[in-house]
DNA sequence: CGGCCATGGTGCAGCAGAGACTACCCTTCG
DNA sequence: CGAAGGGTAGTCTCTGCTGCACCATGGCCG
């Protein structure tokens, strides 16, 4: 189902494979530093919450691939920890539309600041050629990937 | 604490940052289509065993960051599911070895294996210049991490 | 050689997070 | 009014992690 590589031109997937931990082990590094304390599933309720600020639990569970009443148990716990709001939609008052809070909004923002730090930490012990060359290549993967399939899932904030 | 960037050359953390993701989500789309009934920390146990063929609980619990009894609950869910061998030490028979069994060494080999495969399939609708800039800049940014950290945690597969 | 403590693991609660299923309540709308 | 849509609540199960008590083994020292 792949396009064929001669002898000559394999792709690096292999040897991409092998370089490439490093970039997430950078990206774990900063989540863990800014949100030791928020599990998996309630960051990645935070991020659908902040890419559709007002969503309904319904389309949340949908996004996390959950039933109805496991979404709100989730929500539970975030508006516990002060980290989503829940407010009843005014047009519809069954709905419940979700918010992030200050509290929330502050995690994301530190964790990219985070990551972006980390990222230039590294970034600053490279060639300026290779700073550039990662970029472009990144940027194309990103582009080719997104050709691919323009929705398919995993969150990554 | 960072080397001072002029306003003309601002290491690309940012803009990196933003292309980055998608290579993350290569890596989480393999590891949800192979293992996707395997939890995290059994799977980080799977390769801290892996990399310390033999390893003792004690050992297992340190580089998982948990206490002695907490990984011997996580090794009886993993020996359940057949994934790990206890093997009593004939030296100290106290101590327990851990060993992956075949099962779970396939089942690393398949998640590899189907990583490449994504990630060749992205790759291939990439320019040459494209790949060979990717492979580049990721491989610069390898040895520029593990030179600043040679230890630091997160296991990627 | 016979205690004694250190070492390696297990057994037994106990707690929180996460998910599911069911039953139920409220609102809206035909 | 009654059916459909949107959420909540009760109950269960499983995983993950902890603390503490306990059992083995192994090395040491008197």
């Amino acid at each position: 189902m792949a396009v064929h590589h001669g002898p000559d031109g394999p792709p690096h997937a292999a040897a991409i494979d092998d370089v490439a931990p490093a970039l997430l082990a950078a990206w774990d590094t900063a989540r863990e530093r800014v949100t030791p304390h928020v599990s998996w599933p309630q960051f990645n309720a935070l991020l659908v919450v902040e890419r559709e600020e007002g969503i309904n639990l319904r389309g949340l569970a949908g996004q996390l691939d959950m039933i109805l009443s496991s979404a709100s148990r989730l929500c539970d716990r975030l508006v516990a920890a002060g980290l989503v709001e829940r407010v009843p939609g005014r047009a519809d008052r069954r709905e419940i539309a979700l918010f992030l809070t200050p509290s929330s909004r502050a995690l994301l923002d530190n964790l990219r600041t985070t990551r972006r730090e980390i990222l230039a930490g590294v970034l600053d012990r490279m060639t300026p050629a290779g700073r550039t060359a990662l970029l472009r290549g990144l940027t194309e993967f990103s582009e080719a990937a997104a050709r691919d399939a323009p929705d398919s899932g995993a969150q990554t904030a």
